[in-house]
This record gives structure tokens, C-alpha cells and sequence, in this order.
DNA sequence: ATTGATGCAAACCCTTTGCATGAGT
DNA sequence: ACTCATGCAAAGGGTTTGCATCAAT
């Protein structure tokens, strides 16, 4: 695990910096940190603003612009999913090799994955019915996990 | 149809001006030519800045806050729906009695409204798997609609 | 008469963009 | 060398907020 950008051939379908050179990208060292971050908390869902903290800590200079736009480079290559979790910003991990799917507690924030699978028949049950084919990115869910009350609080209540 | 907020009694679930003073809240000339806007074009999915130019047909002078604060308070009190189709900017519609979902298409911007029962099995299994009580709130899937070809063109493309 | 709602302007947050400089190929 | 990528600063879009005034109760 950990592939890092730099590193040659061998991954699954894990990026290396072929994957960039092969589209005439550059491997830069602000993208091989900014890569580094996201696959070493490949399940944080952070922001761009929070992993350009976290590159900093590396590279104390990086510009948040270079962040957006290296993000937007690698969404592009299929190497990284945004989502959107309904908190005004978006975040991202870097893609897996099966698709999965993001169960959003509207209480707590807390983010579940779910297996393509445990979808059922859902996609087939769209197409059948209205041409309509799942997006291939990953599916948000919303709604109120295991551990939050069905019923919110008297007192208005946001994300921690 | 077309009830509107200064309406009273005889509606199924839908609002009067009664749900509003019940809890304390005023009815001014601006949430009811807001909520006629919204009622006279359910399907429409308005953003705050095109339901304010709506309604300035009306009443020219009303502020883009007002609006923003009339659709935070509308929704609060269940009778408006915010939903974000990941256009960068909310949309609204009146609530519906029956919970509904959206389809919407990446590729060209359709929306789908497709009935609870057209989720299948999903809540429930969601529920017995993870504990994870799908949201009230409509829930919003991305993919590709029927009349759309499900591989994108070659040029980079976005909503129309 | 009270007090919540409005209008206005300014601020806010996230994100994008123009441009000169710098680094990867 | 050529050209893409970066940093910086500024702008952009959608939304929120502080405050004085206005109007619904």
C-alpha cells in the first residue's frame, strides 16, 4: 500500500507517475505530496483546504490554487473522487479499484462505505425503468446512522 | 392547487398562513408572493437567485436575503425541500406529500422525479446492514438519462 | 408597543483565473 | 529550449450577517 506517484509499474490500477507522463502531465513535487496525502488517509474525505494543511506540513509553500487545480488534474485522470457530502465543500479520496458508495449521516457527519452490491438491484431497477444509468462515480446517500436518534433535538443542530 | 400561504383550513398537508403564526412566525407579503412562486412552478427546482427574480415581477424591491432567509425558514418548517443537483447552488420545491427522489443527469441536466416505492428494497436493506435510516429528505442520484449517450464526447463537456 | 422581518451593504467561504516566474521534460 | 505547473493576488459565485428601519402581531 502507500504507492506513491513516483514509484514504477506494478500497482493494480494504482496511479504511478506514468499515468501522468503517458497524458503529458508533469510530475511535480507538489503533486507527488499532494498524491501522498490523499493515499495515506485514503478514507479521511478531506477538503481541498484541509489537504493543503496537510501538505505544508511537507511543503510548507503550496498554494491552495495548486491544490484546486492539481485535484482537478487528477480527478480528470480518473485517479481521484470528489464528492460532495452536503457540507458546502468538496471533498476527496483516491479512486479505488471497486466502486463503493457513501452512507452521509445528516447528524453527525459520519461517512459509512457500502459495496457497490449493497445497492441490490437498484441500478437495474433505474435502467429498467427509466433508461436511467447509475453514475459510475461513487453514490451518496443520505440519512441517519446506526448510532444518532431517528428524531433530531429541540435545540437547531449542525454538523460537530 | 395553487394554495396559497394566506389560504386557510382544507388543505391536505399543504401550508397556510396558520403553519406559519403557530410557531411564531409572521406573514409578510414576501414569504407569500415567495411561496405562490415556488407552488406555481413545483417541478421548476427555482435557485434562491431565480425564485428572486420571480417574484420581483411582483414585488420589484425584495432583497436576495429575504429570499435566502424566507427558503431557510420555509424549510425549517418542512414546507419547502432544499436539494443540490451539484450545480453549485441549491434548488427548492414546494414539499410534496409523498417523498419523491431525483434522478438527475450528469450530462445534460434532466431531472427525474421518481417515486419512493422506486427505490426498491434499498431503505430497508440500508436499514438492516448499517442501521442507516435513508433520509426523509429527498434523495438525489447522479447518472445518465435516457436520451443521453452514456459515453461523453471526446471535447470536455459540462451542463448546458 | 413589541419584536420579528426586511433591505442594504459588507463579509464570508470555497473555488477559479490572469499573469509573471519557475521547474519538468 | 519549450511549455506546463506554480505562486500570488485578485475576482468570482453563492450565501450569510450586522444593523437600522419597517411592519405584523
Amino acid at each position: 500500500m502507500n504507492r506513491s506517484l513516483t514509484e514504477h509499474g506494478h500497482g493494480h490500477r494504482l496511479p504511478t507517475s506514468t499515468v501522468l507522463r503517458e497524458r503529458g502531465r508533469r510530475l511535480t513535487v507538489q503533486r507527488a505530496a499532494i498524491w501522498d496525502v490523499l493515499v495515506s488517509a485514503p478514507d479521511m474525505h478531506l477538503s481541498a483546504e484541509e489537504l493543503a494543511e496537510r501538505v505544508r506540513e511537507r511543503l510548507p509553500q503550496v498554494n491552495a490554487s495548486t491544490v484546486y487545480r492539481t485535484l482537478d488534474t487528477l480527478v480528470d485522470e480518473g485517479l481521484v473522487l470528489r464528492a460532495d457530502f452536503g457540507t458546502g465543500r468538496a471533498v476527496f479520496e483516491p479512486a479505488h479499484e471497486h466502486p463503493h458508495h457513501h452512507l452521509v449521516c445528516e447528524r453527525c457527519g459520519s461517512v459509512t462505505h457500502i459495496h457497490d452490491e449493497e445497492l441490490g438491484s437498484l441500478g437495474e431497477r433505474l435502467q429498467d425503468r427509466f433508461g436511467f444509468r447509475l453514475s459510475d462515480r461513487e453514490t451518496t446517500l443520505f440519512g441517519v446512522c446506526r448510532r444518532c436518534p431517528s428524531s433530531p433535538p429541540t435545540e437547531r443542530e449542525a454538523y460537530p
